[in-house]
DNA sequence: CTGAAAGCGCTTACAG
DNA sequence: CTGAAAGCGCTTACAG
């Protein structure tokens, strides 16, 4: 029922080279043939079959990117970017959700192996060194995004200064005991930040105290759920004494964190990280990292490395953090 | 450089036949050789080539999920839905965002044409029937998703009794000016919310006064942001007279609105749409839908379609959505 | 249990 | 500007 390229030859008289050629713009076809087959094409809604396109050429005009739980809210932003390159490149895109419960070195291994695009795009996935190393075996373009590794392109945030601007700020506000809400303890973006915490700690010379780390006990989504905010904060209201000020690591764990203050009455001053659009309205202090900028570059680089495999040299680039101050740390 | 078939069955002195086999399961294949193959298959890397299966198979074990603008936050349910089903399938799944700018219908066709899928999952398109109607000369296997259509297979949401559950429980509180913060007027969803919203206010034998549908004027992600809902409100409150209380078409616009009134600091109850898992943390009243479940079903119809294409008749479910009251509305 | 061979729907040198 | 033909990496009757 599908119609085929042969159709399309048949019907207009040429061989099925010509046909593919007028698909491709390629090759020189006379405007008069080029016009009668794309008419004949049209009426029979004849379409290249993508598969058999991608087997034979190599090329599949399709990248795919692969991001864990797809309710990281700044999604959107990386999203749009990289729609703003693939606009011009009439490159499809798609999304694979790598599930956080299993392994998920496995899950993204079993993508690549299937040759399924031209190239991928890994987004937050966070995997080891020794993991991401594991993928060059595959021989395909890939493109980091919010990770980083010597061996890939790659585009990422500057943890370790989000950490450190949001504490500072509080230090010099005279805020002393300083809590950090925290989530999975083995996530490397975490890690970073709280060394940016410590690093504020030390310059105002004060100690740092890892009862002062604190986390929900809620862990799925990697405990990044208003719920396991909401969990931690009530931890720091039962300590004794009381800390002065909250960093949290996530916009949707603060909100957790301020309904618990509500919950009890008690309110301190908290700034918060990611800056999703809803932490405007709720007047969330908080770190915003340029997501739109992310996606675009990060795409940018696939592209670049997709078209010259190997004459690019690897392109790390880091993004510093900006501190957004609202109400939620001026009480 | 990438292995093949065929250095798998020269290095296990088989025909390709009987490799095929082994990474198929069909064909009985002696215990023995399928070990040998399995065994070398590993150490040389070896996997079967999604494109060159597809093709020649005509299965792919692949279905795509289409949808707009990713942000929708209750999307993640959705796809836990999914992913519910097709966890004991090996079967792949990816999400493709249909851009709301652009014509969506050519999009989708664009997809659809290039046979990537055994099937699609179109979510929360809201395709006219019109639209839909075209889609069925693919001869290809579609399941809707918070969409209507008595041509595929749906799974769907009865918003004209959410709008009337939302709209008469502010009735029966004793309010009587109510405005329904609206979004973009020729959406479907929108068009039966309201529909819900004036026979419960015909049934308190109240007039329909079209000055209280009211929406912001951002219309980016066709008006469902915190920005439009922030927008509506303001006009909302230089009503004379000011409504009593607000039906909001979104959780989303919902925080816009809140914070609306805020900076007026007047507050008027308010009742939305959507249940996302902020709003709990906000306490907003408003109307849930059990999307997993949808997610869940909507999947189920499609392997259903894929495995028989003729044979099962179409099924068009309708859930009913529940009114969740938190103190948003008790004010 | 296994192999030879045709076929899936394209692309792309090569030759003219 | 155009065609014949080989090839992309698999699957699947068919035959044994």
């Amino acid at each position: 029922m599908p119609k085929t390229i042969y159709d399309i030859a048949k019907e207009a008289n040429v061989s099925i080279a010509t046909v593919s050629r007028v698909f491709n713009n390629s090759g020189s076809v006379k405007e008069s043939t080029r016009e009668k087959i794309i008419q004949i094409a049209d009426d029979l809604g004849y379409h290249p079959h993508a598969y058999a396109q991608g087997l034979a050429s190599k090329r599949k005009n399709y990248i795919m990117m692969l991001v864990p739980v797809m309710s990281n809210y700044f999604f959107t932003e990386i999203l749009k970017g990289a729609q703003g390159v693939l606009a011009k490149h009439d490159i499809e895109l798609s999304i694979v959700n790598i599930k956080q419960e299993l392994h998920k070195l496995e899950q993204v291994e079993q993508i690549l192996k299937r040759k399924w695009a031209d190239g991928y795009l890994l987004a937050s996935l966070h995997l080891s060194e020794a993991d991401l190393q594991k993928m060059e075996r595959f021989h395909v373009p890939i493109s980091l995004l919010d990770d980083y590794s010597p061996c890939f392109d790659s585009v990422s945030f500057d943890n370790e200064a989000g950490g450190y601007m949001a504490t500072s700020y509080l230090l010099k506000k005279g805020f002393r005991r300083i809590a950090f809400i925290s989530g999975k303890s083995d996530s490397i973006p975490l890690t970073y930040r709280v060394s940016g915490y410590r690093r504020a700690l030390k310059e105002f010379e004060l100690p740092y105290d890892e009862t002062l780390i604190i986390s929900g006990e809620s862990m799925d989504r990697d405990g990044f759920t208003e719920r396991a905010g909401y969990e931690a904060m009530q931890k720091v209201l039962n300590g004794d004494p009381v800390p002065d000020a909250i960093f949290c690591s996530s916009d949707i764990k603060a909100l957790g964190a301020l309904k618990a203050m509500d919950d009890r009455k008690r309110h301190l001053p908290i700034v918060s990280y990611d800056n999703l659009s809803i932490s405007e309205y709720v007047g969330l202090s908080t770190i915003h990292q340029p997501m739109y900028d992310m996606g675009f570059q990060a795409t940018k680089n696939l592209l670049k490395r997709i078209n010259k495999p190997d004459n690019v040299k690897i392109c790390n680039q880091i993004h510093t953090p900006r501190l957004i101050i609202r109400p939620s740390s001026e009480v």
